[in-house]
DNA sequence: GTGGTCTAGACCACT
DNA sequence: GTGGTCTAGACCACG
């Protein structure tokens, strides 16, 4: 499980836990039916308090993003593939939305905001190693 | 002062503030010597606690952004030309950060992910009502 | 066996399969000297476990309604008419209890209530067909 | 507040605040605007932990019946009237749902189950006064 | 083994 | 003052 929390940020970690869990699913990288790791295996490895995992699990739980089953780990709920591509471009303009509000309220004209936002996404593309070829 | 506030939200209303007044400034609309709404005023607009807009103040009086001068309303502090521009793109390139972050995660092609933000962009224009003339 | 249980309820898997056999006893639909099915078979069609299966048998063996053989089925105990007619009458004291205290929490008056659960109860005979008209 | 728990219940003590909670919103008790007494009040009165108030004041807060304000104890969200009446009728229909259920199971006739509920219901009147004759 | 719940006590942020 | 969050550790119910 690619989870990172840091304990430092003002986000509350069980809201990170909720926000990284939900983009694994909205991203495909957790399938339906994929089991999540154990409260207390994810707990440890994090070294964070069960009961925080567990807070995550259960907000996440009414969300629906997640099932429990007495006794076993929660997995991911089954959803269509039409409902999985919405979710997924709903994610997005969740997290496009303050930059708009943002480049409005400075007055960028789009073509600027959007030149800038074109070169951050280039240069993300190398943050962590290459990721394949792109010429 | 086009500022509002969301009691509802989960950014605490003095961040709230301070954000607003912050792009005010970088965007021009509060230029060098202005003079803020007194924090009486500001707080019955509001109906926010004045306490708050205090704390604001207080705070970007720190970040040397805004000026205290004893009994008078602060002023919005001088900056040349040049580094208000660098200060503008770096606002931008804040808010648009976190939609870097996660159209990676969730696998977005960089073409994707510039479609919908300029879409939502384009979309903004209109959204409560128009803003003077776009060519 | 006319049983079904929602692993999604909160109500334990074991407490639902005694409460429905209870109900299928004190109905009548279970007769003394009836066999309930195996622990295998019945977890077999239910999809549960079997040690949840066998828990419940557990369990309405200690409330002497079924009685264990060894190497055999488990069968429904025999009660006298009058018994099972006592029995009958307090389940469903039992099922109404909460509902009684919930209509008077609410305010409702008595014939409000009743008339609410004469229609429910008008409406379940034919549960998922048409409920418009009922002669 | 008329709010009682029983720790010995096997209904989760945050559950049963909730439920109260929610009852005494539907029945309008507690009407909008009214303000919850604080965490740590209520907490103290009843003999549990804070952080299990917290965790039934958060959940409502999520189902909408409550509204937080930072830093001032929460309040009852507003509703209509009509949305209050169908609320109440929810809560009774809810409440009623369970005892339909077992009645059918059970095999009573309309006339018979009614005949027990419109007992039970007059019976509670009184409550904790004698109950042996009711003329 | 699993998750759910609760306690006790602490710290922080906000108003 | 308020609520929000987290830790540490315990117990229970379920499978």
């Amino acid at each position: 499980m690619l989870i990172v929390v840091d304990p430092h940020s003002d986000i509350p970690v069980y809201k990170q836990l909720m926000d990284q869990i939900r983009l694994l699913v909205a991203s495909g990288a957790l399938a339906a039916g994929d089991e999540l790791p154990s409260t207390r295996s994810l707990s440890a490895e994090l070294g964070v308090n069960p009961m925080t995992v567990s807070k995550a699990f259960s907000l996440l739980e009414r969300e629906e993003i997640v099932e429990r089953r007495p006794g076993r780990p929660l997995v991911v709920k089954g959803t269509d593939e039409a409902g999985r591509r919405e979710r997924r471009r709903e994610a997005l303009r969740r997290g496009l939305d303050p930059a708009v509000r943002v480049a409005r309220q400075l007055g960028f004209a789009p073509g600027e905001a959007l030149a800038l936002f074109a070169e951050l996404l280039g240069a993300s593309r190398d943050e962590s190693g290459p990721e394949e070829d792109q010429p």
